[in-house]
DNA sequence: AACTATTTATAAGA
DNA sequence: TTCTTATAAATAGTT
């Protein structure tokens, strides 16, 4: 979706990387907000750049029980597991 | 992006509903992916259908103490909590 | 930070 | 319902 068509690796360019996460991050959570309006759906979405930064969307009533068996599927480090 | 503009509300009608949930949950798993690898980024993506089936997809490396912080921005029901 | 040429996603339709 | 396609929307490269 723009002057090119781009193929689906790491961006090199550090500036560039920079400027496409801006824009498709803004972008995501536009669609992810749309479904959760449009199909009565739940969302959750967390996005860490990477410097670390975190940015996130959650439509509400997800609750823990729900959330559990997901968080099994990233690598956990943590006290509780 | 159709045959015709949309408003973003709840879409009445159930079978068409059930069918813009199927396109457009496709379309943001997609982007999730391609942001994580074009941007070096980590991304967590979980949706729950209006039904209660759960779709979700993850990048690796996100760890638990990051999470934590936002699950407190759902609405938890645990016993961890 | 805007712009716009193009690509991509998708709303309707078949 | 799986495939098609006209159109809306997102965005890559530019300024």
């Amino acid at each position: 979706m723009g002057r090119g068509k781009i193929v689906i690796r790491r961006i090199d360019n550090s500036t560039s990387r920079q400027v496409t996460f801006s824009k498709r991050r803004n972008g995501l959570f536009k669609k992810a907000k749309e479904l959760a309006i449009l199909c009565d759906a739940e969302v959750g979405l967390m996005i860490f750049s990477s410097t670390g930064r975190l940015y996130d969307f959650a439509s509400t009533r997800i609750v823990m029980r729900q959330v559990l068996p997901i968080l099994s599927t990233f690598k956990l480090t943590s006290p509780f597991m």
